[in-house]
DNA sequence: CCGAATCCTTACCGATACTG
DNA sequence: CAGTATCGGTAAGGATTCGG
């Protein structure tokens, strides 16, 4: 996008600050939505899910097959989680046998945007990623936490 | 801005498409670690450290009062993680009382950029998410999840 | 075909106590 | 100051079974 590179690190601040201030107030819950938000991006399935329903809309069976490891119980489970935080909507068309429709909802798809951002970094530094996790306890297979100065 | 809109759609598919081919290879882990790296995303500390660490180097006690209510135990263990992902680092001055720094690493500040686009996102759309999730379930009182065409 | 309901096994994670 | 070690409650999530 057009913003420059070292606007990332300004921004995460002023979000931690807001963040927060959502900790001063014990309501618990509903205050700070963005926590919750963020919990529900980090969940097994959901991005799976929404990455598969960028694709096109897509029955329920149809997610299913495209997903094969997933349980009939997370699915449904997920789907409704979705749903409930109006990223995606559910459309039944009174048919025998009944057919179900999943759909991302337009505030589903401003979400493509920064989650391919994401991911697109997930994919790009992977290689690194998992270079960093083998140096992590190098050595002669001694597991020593000491002191390193790697940048 | 140079990217058109719907640039997330595409991309995303063709990042399942990517995670599908893993899941091809029944290797478990290290094959596939862009589910890896998003579930330390999603973990329940990291987003967190992350962002106290973005606005500059801290010290363990100080990272420990920036984030009040997180236990030593998943504090020591959140910046594990994060070190052995290359995140960030860990720098110890053998000073008495010993004195510990963490800061990001290259890689770390590379994360930065997508992460805060993910965050304002949820920032900007809280208030929409909220107001689904009370819609949800509305009518007398009645859970019906039957059918409903809201886009 | 599209779920809901139940059971049950893990892992996460907080609290607490102890070390160098 | 900066951790480690152990215990235990809780909740996520898989397997299975039943319903409309």
């Amino acid at each position: 996008m057009t913003i420059s590179f070292g606007s990332g690190r300004s921004r995460l601040v002023q979000m931690k600050q807001r963040i927060d201030e959502c900790r001063e107030q014990p309501d618990d819950d509903e205050n700070c939505p963005v926590r919750g938000i963020m919990d529900r991006i980090g969940s097994k399935w959901s991005v799976m899910l929404i990455m598969v329903l960028a694709e096109r809309p897509h029955r329920y069976g149809e997610i299913r097959r495209a997903v094969p490891d997933i349980s009939q119980r997370m699915l449904t489970q997920t789907l409704r989680e979705l749903q409930q935080d109006g990223l995606i909507s559910r459309h039944v068309h009174p048919t025998t046998p009944p057919t179900v429709e999943y759909r991302l909802t337009q505030l589903g798809l401003t979400l493509l945007d920064p989650l391919s951002g994401l991911l697109n970094w997930a994919e790009t530094h992977s290689e690194a990623i998992v270079a960093a996790r083998l140096a992590y306890g190098a050595a002669d297979g001694r597991v020593d936490p000491g002191l390193q100065s790697a940048v």
